[in-house]
DNA sequence: TATTGTTATACTCTATAACTATA
DNA sequence: TATAGTTATAGAGTATAACAATA
């Protein structure tokens, strides 16, 4: 158990945490924001999947997944396909064009970051992004009332 | 130097990170944002300070900064004082209410963190904070063309 | 002429609520 | 009745640009 200070210093790491995704928001082609790319990275890593999915896996409500994929789908970059198990969902699915934006998006920001972390080793890389995924956990284990949906099985105090 | 892949699954973890950050927003007192939060942990870090230095640390744009003060100085959490070695600036100070407001901020983000890491050792959550300093610092010494002022002693190629 | 700070404007991301269609 | 998704609205955070006051 950390103590208070420790904490404190946490949080002013998250807050000054801005000025990292900003800078690498900057890098990103035109048309493509950062809720495009985030949905295009998605769908390339785990594959077609529903809004509701994405939504989970984005880790923001609904409505803001449905409006990033409305962008990106106007742009060509996803197709939506009907759902045979479900006739109210449809199944995403990155166009060609959709992966040509990807691989660019992917070849910018690795680019940045092996530029920005040229002095990092790869373990060190690898440790950032364990304890950031186990931190989105940590979290997510515990679901505010606003993210915990009124069928889940979760046993609350 | 890490590989492709370790670098987009970094930017992933970075993405799904705003989930973490809402989470500790939605805890704030009434009429403190997470700016103002943000403006009040530093002037309560590193004592009193100008606008323009707050602008730094906090790493945003300063008419950005000068509206998260304007913000807290309305609720009479900081004062504005003249700065006696510069007549185009102000030195901002707690007042305390500003650092009641302080106490009770720090309360309740230490509460909900000691609650959400209470598996975490005070080693990781340590090793958590100095990478994300470590990350912050790398961005830093590679600043982009917004923020390097016309004056800056960079050697850029 | 350069810098500090403020204000107006615009853009992105987000959640809430109301709504449609389907389960 | 409950759930998947869409849309309208509102709020927060941010950058850019234009401006005022001072260095």
């Amino acid at each position: 158990m950390a103590d208070r200070a420790q904490y404190e210093e946490l949080i002013r790491q998250f807050s000054a945490f801005g000025a990292v995704k900003r800078e690498l928001t900057r890098i990103l082609p035109v048309g493509c924001s950062s809720g495009s790319a985030a949905v295009l990275s998605l769908l390339g890593r785990y594959g077609d999947m529903r809004i509701g999915r994405l939504a989970e896996l984005l880790a923001v409500d609904m409505s803001v997944t449905s409006r990033h994929v409305a962008h990106i789908a106007e742009r060509g970059w996803v197709d939506r396909f009907p759902d045979p198990a479900d006739g109210r969902s449809r199944i995403l699915r990155l166009t060609p064009a959709g992966r040509t934006q990807l691989d660019e998006l992917s070849e910018r920001t690795t680019h940045l970051l092996a530029d920005r972390l040229s002095d990092w080793t790869d373990d060190e890389v690898g440790q950032l992004s364990v304890l950031m995924a186990r931190l989105r956990a940590s979290f997510d284990d515990h679901p505010s009332a606003q993210e915990r949906p009124a069928g889940a099985s979760l046993i609350t105090t």
